[in-house]
DNA sequence: AATGAATGAGGTTTCATTCAT
DNA sequence: AATGAATGAAACCTCATTCAT
């Protein structure tokens, strides 16, 4: 009754690797395959909920960026909803554990918020991690589940960190600002402003998130450092 | 889809009908129900691409809200694309209006921007109108006009005026940060992110943004005020 | 976005009828071709349910032949399987109205249920609505409502009806077999045999269903009647 | 669809190996083990065809339930409509096989009859194998292949072999009703009407079917025997 | 001007079938 | 012989848009 499926000329990527041919374990099995077209499917899934927004996404144009057919998604998702739900988790998982593998806490409060600033800039202003959180910022009304995720596993740590350092400025007499600890929100919001801003402005008026960041930390820190 | 905004040819029935130029006590005519309808059709609307987003909301809802029928969507808007982006300038336009309609600056700058605050406080944080920011945030990549829009009405008009209070803070000698000025986003940083907050997480952690905005306050003007 | 949807040349449907051209008051009005276009798709869909049984029915055939588009069929009726359900009523629900609507008994027992026979074989037995009976049988088990519904409304009446039948034929000395009141389903079932045998096997042996019922009747009243 | 059968080419593999022919005793080897996978398939099938019908039974399912990958089921099957057609004869000739080996005749019509329909109801009504008659009826009109068949092998035969015992009984004396011999199903409808009827409607009204079954024989032999 | 029935393109999801391993 | 990941045709269903009334 159906037509049989034939499968695309994919010739290329079933070529053996040259580590076969060397002898070697070929590290590419069935299990691994299956986990590069899951990953090839991550990635792909990413740009096009970046670029569209959950609702506006094809699965189709998901398939095609990944290189794989339309049903080989539902091989490893269980439909769009919670391959959008999952996707966040995939996405955010590695990012928060290399930060809570954070390096021991030497020098002043400022360096240390400095040094963690700098990731923040490097790794998600201006990059598809920082459009990520404009996503989850867009759709997270709509997935409650994402939004509780990533409170409870971004919000509330990096707020229960941030006043951990403020707390800890207030006591070394860096910060003055005693309040402070009760809103680290204020400390990060230009960071998360920048996150934004990029997104949606930097065309119409580039920002400078290194410089603007460092005038908040001399706000914070009551004095100009020379850099 | 990126097509720049196209003026509604429709606005032209928005005119007023003679009746009214002639000074004449406009009955519930046609023309007045026609503007009525359309101010339902734009509420109605706003509430449902708040609480979906623009692809999940159907225009079918926003017709039963606003208690119309779907094609008189037509009659006042060409499509779904230029109804949102329209319904944006309707509902920002008057806003921004009454903004910049100013009480003059009289008293401490502090005074003015705790002035300032205060009205974002009641008028955006927590309200539809900011969820409308959040909406803008969220679509703002898909709807280059009303990004731009957005853009040039509200964000480089209210980075303007928030750097001239600034600068007269600083000729005032009531703010020491003099780069303050450069970055004016700084300033407003903490009353986004309260606004994005209470659409994500008020749930989980409320947050209590008068307070909030209170101590951004004293750390950029330096000292605590007894209110 | 979406492209334009060009409704199909239905120019001979959308004729006005003679009546009007006489001036009559039109009968065709908008909720009337409406309930046209409702009774074309249960008729399509009754054929081709018939013809394919539940599962390989397909909404597209059921469009074409009732000569909708595709979405019409979903302003009648909510899904497949309700459209399902929803046609058993509509086409049994008439029937069993007719049915009970009986005639007043007059004349002997054997009389009532010869034209009760002659009825059934008449409007049944090698019809569409006999295929029905065969496709609720088919999809019973699956679809508990329709299996439910037709057990209340036409199974229990029909078995009860019978039972009060047999019962007066005993009462009158016509039928000597007792038990029989127990059992209705024994006079009824070459009837629901006959329906069968035409569904599946009457190409390969004709059954003549009139002549089997009669040798039925005999065998239950005792005696050759001559016809 | 509609294209006769097609006998499998499978069927070659089914060939016993030559070491059975040789009459050693075959350990667990490798044929072996193909026919136990085979049974388990068509037992599996069995199921899933009964409880789903063939157009909603998925292959997956069959696969797992019988234990077996799914490309599994193509080296035995060459496809899901002719693994249904087979299905069907693998069932059935046992079964008929088993009746035609009947016990030679002695005793009373009725006794014969009876012990005929005892065991249909032990061996069919109420069991799987009644649920294959129903699933007969339900895909009939799809599978001619399967219609043909079991009109030959199953409906053809029962009928000439209960022709020829109501003739018998009509020579002895024991049924009196000469025109019974021409409408067999007449004697066969009960059995199948409770066939269906416990598919159906046994939770609304359970049917003794052998009580009904003595009722209907004691109908067509004029009178009750004690049990 | 207003209606809402009708349309059909296009989306998500399923599943029979294949084939490299 | 057996596997099961991968395929993609085809199904169901939605909904922006049109247009006769």
């Amino acid at each position: 009754m159906r037509k049989p499926t034939k499968p695309a000329d994919k010739s290329a990527q079933n070529a053996r690797p040259a580590s076969v041919a060397r002898g070697e374990v070929p590290a590419s099995n069935r299990a691994t395959r299956a986990q590069e077209r899951r990953a090839a499917i991550v990635d792909a899934a990413m740009e096009e909920f970046i670029a569209r927004g959950f609702a506006a996404t094809r699965l189709d144009d998901i398939a095609k960026r990944a290189g794989v057919a339309k049903g080989t998604i539902y091989l490893h998702f269980k439909d769009k909803e919670s391959m959008f739900e999952e996707l966040v988790r995939i996405v955010i998982v590695p990012v928060v554990a290399r930060l809570t593998a954070l390096p021991p806490p030497t020098g002043s409060v400022r360096d240390l918020i400095e040094a963690f600033a700098g990731n923040f800039l490097k790794e998600v202003i201006g990059t598809r991690r920082g459009d990520l959180v404009r996503l989850i910022v867009a759709e997270g009304p709509r997935f409650p589940a994402v939004a509780d995720f990533y409170y409870r596993e971004v919000v509330s740590r990096g707020i229960a960190a941030m006043r951990a350092l403020i707390e800890l400025g207030i006591a070394r007499g860096e910060i003055r600002e005693k309040d402070l600890a009760r809103y680290p929100q204020i400390l990060v919001a230009p960071a998360m402003i920048a996150v934004i801003w990029q997104s949606l402005f930097a065309r119409h008026a580039p920002l400078d998130a290194q410089e603007m960041l460092r005038v908040h930390l001399d706000l914070i820190f009551g004095e100009r450092r020379t850099t």
